[in-house]
DNA sequence: CTGTTAGCGCGTTCAG
DNA sequence: CTGAACGCGCTAACAG
């Protein structure tokens, strides 16, 4: 292992020097800067991470805690990851995973071993039993998702009620006078996420502010059984002029079989307005109507905060919760206004 | 932050008995040791990681460079890491995350910095640039996937070879004369990745074996377009009576609506094995015969080996590649046995 | 502008 | 069986 005392002994300056090249910490002139950054070059030198936590109280390392649930909606899970650890390394932080089945001992320990400087959670439930631990260590948290009792901490979202709004918004331009939200799957609902509530809320809003009549199936398997089982009793309902917003990201392509199933083609015979990614909407046939996500957006904001908090010199955000406004893409599932 | 001196001290003791009572590594009267240990619990003593690291020279953290391939086939990187994480964690190990769009430097980042003890290396190409990086690294490294050259390094992957016997071995025995490969996607294609010619060989070798005919339509699209013109030319070259083999995950599921789409019902009128997850086969309908990848035993047994690695008393395998079987399960895409 | 020095918290050798 | 003392490699305060 090459240390800076060696790189200090190639470029004959004091270690100190070296770290002082390396942090930019003070100010040194040209002709040792250049004399060290060669040795360090030659040397191939580069930094113990350990000794470098131990003596600045800074590990460099994002905490980040995820939920692999069982069999779910997994997809969706990765463009958090991705976007979290592109976010961290471009400032030059590394991030550790932590699996949420640890529970609140994944937390304490991440910060009490001082694994990392801050922490990042997903998968937030209504009443999580983590949140007034997270709110107690020694290392920022921000979560992605929000509780009912934040503690304090600042939260990231989408801002489910928007999207609701949004949805039913669509359908009800559409002409529909009768609208079906296909719900949330029942893990979903009975981890109490706060989210179902919330997207329900606008949508019941939005029903009321337009005047049509706004009803719900839920639970719903996004499968295509529960796809098909949540359609007919739609139909059966509302009748055929029925229009179908579904907040259930991996449902949205069943039920979109489902009505193809009956000879109802979204766009010309009914309306479908889907909550899922962009990527998800244009892979179906018909494309479909759908109200984003943007799980990247959320993530950036979420290491924006994160990387705030950490700095000692920035003020951080005054507002604890924020949502991130959802995007309406009208595609080929939604019928052409009357 | 309380540090062992203060557990020491509230214990009566010295700082390096408290040490060697969470170690292990010498015998501590059973009255010192109950004292330690319950000072420990008084102040929720954690280590110091960094500390612990730097003297240690071992930071208890495993290394993982995954891909996140745009768009592409993710879904199945989620079990990879969720087995991995859960691994090392009954290990007392953590994980670093690294996105393997930094390419070599994230490897050298991860050794030279000291970061972690060892690496796992995924979505391994034919001729992968890292792997003589990662050979001279001084960490033990484990990669899941097989280059064209390990350059010494341990890899495990499924065998894919023996996935191709078993799937055209299947469609033979239920009575297909003519087997056409459905073949993978074209990023994994000219990505060069190993298992897709090993998968070729290992069902040319059964059609061989079996004395059927076998055929190729590759590359192709995992989506609806995609598996429409597959199936279309499948048939074409074919006939009816042909039997298919999907070993593109993604692709599946479109193929077997391309072929509900023409009246044709597998299990019925054609034979259809996939190489997929056992919960894709089964999420569809009708379910498909598939080729299971166990990314489960796979990661698993990376896992051990890698450990093994790390233990410096125990021997290492001999074997540098270790391929898993595939498990074949008949599900309701199989034509029953002439 | 640079060198010297004192820890950071823990593992481990050496005395007892 | 236990304690004292050293050093892991680096940062940062202090001294010039």
């Amino acid at each position: 292992m090459v240390t800076s005392r060696d790189v200090a002994r190639a470029a004959g300056v004091s270690q100190s020097t070296v770290s002082y090249v390396m942090s930019g910490r003070r100010s040194i002139s040209e002709e040792t800067r250049r004399r060290v950054l060669a040795a360090i070059e030659e040397l191939t030198y580069q930094p113990n991470a350990g000794a470098r936590a131990l003596a600045s109280q800074r590990t460099q390392v994002i905490g980040l805690v995820v939920r692999f649930r069982p069999g779910a909606d997994t997809t969706g899970l990765l463009p958090f990851i991705e976007t979290i650890a592109g976010c961290a390394r471009a400032e030059d932080h590394d991030v550790l995973l932590v699996t949420a089945d640890e529970g609140s001992e994944g937390l304490t320990r991440l910060a009490g071993r001082a694994l990392c400087d801050a922490i990042v959670m997903m998968d937030i439930e209504a009443a999580d039993p983590r949140i007034p631990v997270a709110a107690a260590l020694r290392v920022p948290v921000i979560l992605i998702g929000v509780p009912d009792d934040n503690a304090g901490l600042h939260c990231v979202d989408v801002d489910f009620a928007a999207a609701g709004r949004l949805a039913v918004g669509e359908a009800a331009a559409a002409g529909h006078e009768r609208i079906v939200v296909i719900g949330h799957a029942p893990d979903v609902v009975t981890r109490g996420i706060n989210f179902v509530h919330r997207f329900e809320e606008g949508a019941a809003e939005a029903a009321r502010s337009h005047g049509v009549a706004l009803e719900m199936v839920s639970p719903v398997e996004p499968n295509r059984a529960g796809a098909e089982a949540a359609v007919a009793e739609a139909l059966h309902r509302g009748g055929p002029r029925t229009g179908l917003v579904v907040p259930n990201s991996p449902a949205v392509q069943p039920v979109l079989q489902a009505l193809l199933d009956r000879r109802l083609v979204p766009g010309r015979d009914v309306t479908l307005v889907g909550l899922c990614t962009d990527a998800v909407a244009e892979a179906s046939t018909p494309a479909v109507t759908n109200v984003s996500l943007e799980p990247r957006d959320v993530s950036r904001r979420a290491m924006q905060i994160l990387f705030r908090l950490l700095d000692r010199a920035a003020e951080p955000p005054a507002e604890l919760v924020e949502l991130i406004p959802p995007r309406l893409t009208r595609r080929e599932t939604t019928l052409p206004a009357p």
